[in-house]
DNA sequence: TTGAAAGCGGTACCAA
DNA sequence: TTGGTACCGCTTTCAA
């Protein structure tokens, strides 16, 4: 056993005890580490390392002895010196707009899932109006092997260049940027139904709540709507911009609408907006859907309780795809074309757009 | 400018470019390494990191040389080697049990919130009855500086192992396991309210859903529930086990309940349970609240679209609060003394427990 | 099959 | 104020 010269030439005074035993800090065991076990199990740290890692070319009775200091010394390799030696975190990032609401939640979940299958650790990062936004998502990309971006998180500058410095980048219901995979759910041709739909109730007279410039998933929604629409030769819609995405947001925009004449139908950009419409027109004892059609679009758990017809969105499974192409691309699986993903989209008709029994 | 001897020894063929240019591999930027920047500016590596650390004892003019050679190079610090120098992750870990429903978004993401804000990364793990819970999480311990673990997620005896191991701890919703941080909402109280609220009502028969056995939440509402049923001498409830946590289950159980006698109330471990079982009970014509009554547990969006009366989880701010507490854990600033935190929670009714107009 | 040693990319001590 | 250099803890090549 030939001495250390890392150890002896270590500054501190707490030499490493006799018979190699870890070092104690307050009762706590800090960093046991593979020259520790390499000496207590008499070999070199190399063979310490292929031992662990299950490489060939380990005698089976020196692998035995290396496990058994290992279990003795209750060693755990230190993710920062192997991430370091391997030049690898083993982790991916997602990045979201906010917190608001289950959307983006069942997202995140539908990307761990899959993520955590293919052995990578997720780091989430939500950068909800932030106004920092663009250094954190930058410091993320740094600390990851590969990133999911969701819509309106940054600006297209911040996605390039993130690209730029070879992070593995896949953007998730955002209009693709340079040669960027990209994963979405149908928008245009859904809305389009849903117009549809609605004129065959009778509606014609139709509103939208949201703005088409707040995130590419809108601006396909009123567009679809609006050819739907068209087609039928049907007026345009009324444009209503609700202050943000939520239930208030929502209700705001009603109290406006009831203000005015009301529309046959208004179609709001997700469900939420369209739970506060419905509930502050039916406080103000508006009958909906006979005055008034309401209609939303995610299908979140709340819309069924709230009987309204909405469009369903694999949220779930957007994260879970998202998660495999960019473990694709990490990989270095995929050729270096970008790919996108469409996954398809329904209309759920429910008691809020009329009586369809 | 004096030869570096790491890039001469350097086995790959790519030497440093002249004048000191990253080099490229497929148009991608590789590594530009402190060296880099070091030789660029004509400065030794210690000057560069106390440059970009901000260190005092750098000259104004070195300072600015340095970050001039940054900027040209484009450098930015790999994670992998910080981390490996300062010992740390600078990122935290949250673990919940799975991915149902809207009340673990809740809270990861309050979590999330606060982490930011005091500059840690955040990993999440779902567990989600996955087999290997115990070696996911271990191995997520290993990679954070600090860990929340939420309810029934792993055993006791991971828990203390990760303490052992010296990881920063805090428990969330979970009963305390040795000396660790705690951080839970109320619910012995608030369930003997809600069991007084539905004794007012005048129903005494009551059934609870959810195996108290399952999470130490569950418990609570249950012993409580049951302290304020026998504190007025009315009869224990009857006990109904859902197989799950969600509306499926809920549903399941109603169908069960309508085929015996009917309690005057159905009191829900949480809210899914309670939606599955409300909305099972009407489609079966039964009339909520008059001939039974049914309480959940959360207060998540869908429940205030259901009408259902539940009582109020600060869901964020669990999450928040467990952010706090472990980053004071690994700070170190708090004392040893282990610290639980109880948050209040609130009764709301709603109509699915009787009309209260 | 095994060991010595050169990295991985930074940080920070110690001396100049 | 600055530079040289010894680490941080592990992986992997190269030679024995």
């Amino acid at each position: 056993m030939q001495e250390d010269p890392v150890r002896v030439a270590h500054p501190s005074g707490d030499a490493p005890a006799i018979g190699g035993r870890a070092r104690r800090r307050a009762g706590v065991v800090d960093g046991v580490t593979i020259r520790d076990v390499a000496r207590h199990a008499g070999v070199s740290t190399a063979t310490v390392s292929r031992a662990l890692r299950g490489h060939q070319n380990v005698t089976a009775a020196t692998r035995e002895r290396v496990l058994a200091s290992v279990r003795e010394l209750r060693f755990t390799p230190s993710r920062l010196g192997v991430n370091l030696a391997e030049r690898r975190h083993a982790a991916n990032g997602i990045v979201f707009p906010d917190l608001s609401g289950p959307y983006f939640a069942e997202v995140v979940l539908g990307y761990e899932e899959v993520a955590a299958e293919l052995g990578r650790s997720v780091l989430i990062l939500s950068t909800q109006g932030r106004d920092a936004a663009r250094e954190r998502v930058m410091e993320l990309a740094g600390r990851v092997d590969g990133l999911v971006v969701l819509g309106r998180t940054v600006s297209d500058d911040v996605v390039l260049e993130i690209a730029d410095r070879g992070t593995p980048l896949v953007l998730l219901a955002r209009p693709t940027v340079g040669p960027v995979d990209s994963v979405k759910a149908e928008n245009v041709h859904t809305a389009g139904v849903l117009a549809q739909h609605l004129l065959d109730d009778g509606r014609r007279r139709l509103a939208f709540v949201g703005d088409p410039d707040s995130t590419p998933d809108i601006a396909e929604r009123w567009q679809g709507l609006c050819a739907g629409l068209a087609e039928a030769d049907a007026p345009r819609p009324q444009q209503l911009m609700p202050a943000g995405f939520g239930e208030d947001a929502g209700a705001e925009v009603a109290r406006d609408l009831m203000d005015r004449d009301l529309p046959d139908a208004v179609v709001c950009a997700n469900d939420e907006l369209a739970l506060g419409v419905l509930a502050e027109l039916r406080a103000a004892g508006i009958d909906v859907p006979r005055q008034v059609a309401v209609t939303g679009w995610d299908d979140v758990m709340a819309a069924r309780y709230a009987g309204l017809t909405t469009v369903r969105q694999p949220m779930r499974e957007l994260g879970a795809s998202a998660a495999r192409l960019l473990d694709a691309r990490i990989a270095g699986r995929r050729s270096t074309r970008a790919r996108q993903e469409l996954l398809p989209t329904q209309l759920v008709v429910r008691t809020s757009c009329g009586n369809h029994e």
